[in-house]
DNA sequence: TTTT
DNA sequence: TTTT
């Protein structure tokens, strides 16, 4: 009924963009949030959370987020699951973002101010699907993501 | 650095209560929170997120919390890892809560209001351990949360 | 950059639906959200926050949202200024709401589950304006919220 | 029962620290948080919002924020009132924060990580009052905040 | 498999 | 001006 998660973090690699059959852009990301206190040998943990934005978000967090980005998301918690090829069911749960700030610039002074950007709602005709002039499958792999899996 | 977790949603099944080896009581539970669009086929679809929460809140969760009632959860993401028997590293998500309120009352009616708890932060004394008086393995099964998982 | 709100507590009134001069559908309440901690005297007392729905969500929450009803809302802080009639500027502060969840539903039961909804996010042509079937000023009372206040 | 607030914006002037009668700090300062979307002319507005922290997150403030500075900030909303030189009945919307994160540090690159404060909850014992060495009145002017403002 |  |  209610799903709601803020996270700041750092990249932990380049972002990755990916196309849907259909043409949807996806793009994938993984932050590594500090946890809030130290573990009992006094060092301090990360949590390593998968981030997933779409559509339009998708190509701007793929042109702007970089490996080690101070970055806030904005989202909610999503639990996907589907059988891997030993025919194991493997859950796996990312945030699925749809408002994401860029707290550091690309010339590393904390910028921010201007580089976020919200996902938008069902309904609006906004986006112009990249269909046309990609190819899903330019880096010979195919995806784990599917047209099923698209939020709205 | 910053990393929160805001759920309402139902239990699907009674809530665990557990205790470390160390005796810190330990309660998990799942939560089904409905997504907040339909899928392709126009069906609801939920998420199934995993809690899990300590001490005194544990205590609490356990003896209020049932299959079925609304409730909401405030915490923060946690990526847990192990490597399972077949010596495959397994990623477990789960959110810590520190804040859970119970949104309908055992009678059914909606109360919350004076049922709620909030977890307390590290440094207090308030807690008392109720190690002599439980026995960690009384279900006969061993558990998967050690003192290791401990959040503060 | 980023602005958000997560409130759950009860209508201390009814909501009141008024429309902006161009007919737009505004819903104000004010949600009684009880304090953490109880003060110096071992009293609880609760903070009283003014919320504020557009459009589509502002008629829903008029038409199901009623004094007492628990509620969860999901929002935005907004600081609005304008100058009293002593020529006096006064500061309005208020969560402007784009998700609101009825925790209990009319015949006092908890219900919830389906009747969330969420406001629409600019770029969409799903609201219908209600412009030629109502009188903004029949209640005789002007409204202290123009056009300029719409959030999108 | 629930009541959280996010936000990411930059300080509008320097943070005050001020101390109750009883020695207990306090530090106040506004966040300017940019609008989602711009206005009717096209431009950019921002909410300017009024944060409150307490004891060591409140020395903490005070000597690592500077006016300008990026900053998120985590707490829950409170409505004080009190009545003015005139007798009249005043509301102050404000966030008392409960967990604030430098985004920018001192040099103006982005550090963040190791600066965030955590305030500790009620029952712990580690707060050292500084009441001997500071004078609440210091700056000539009386403090609108007294001990009955305590959160815990 | 992980970031500063 | 406040809710359970």
């Amino acid at each position: 009924m209610l799903n709601r998660v803020i996270l700041i973090g750092r990249l932990t690699r380049d972002p990755e963009l990916r196309y849907t059959p259909t043409g949807v852009a996806v793009t994938q990301f993984t932050l590594a949030v500090d946890r809030p206190f130290t573990n009992q040998n006094n060092e301090r943990e990360a949590d390593f959370i998968n981030i997933v934005t779409w559509r339009q978000l998708a190509e701007t967090c793929a042109n702007y987020l970089r490996k080690g980005r101070l970055t806030a998301v904005e989202g909610r918690i999503q639990v996907r699951n589907y059988d891997n090829n030993e025919g194991r069911r493997v859950y796996v749960t990312e945030v699925v973002a749809d408002n994401v700030r860029f707290l550091e610039s690309a010339n590393r002074d904390a910028g921010g101010q201007s580089s976020g950007m919200r996902e938008e709602m069902p309904g609006n005709n906004r986006y112009s699907s990249p269909r046309d002039n990609h190819d899903p499958f330019s880096d010979g792999k195919p995806i784990d993501i599917s047209d099923d899996d698209l939020p709205f």
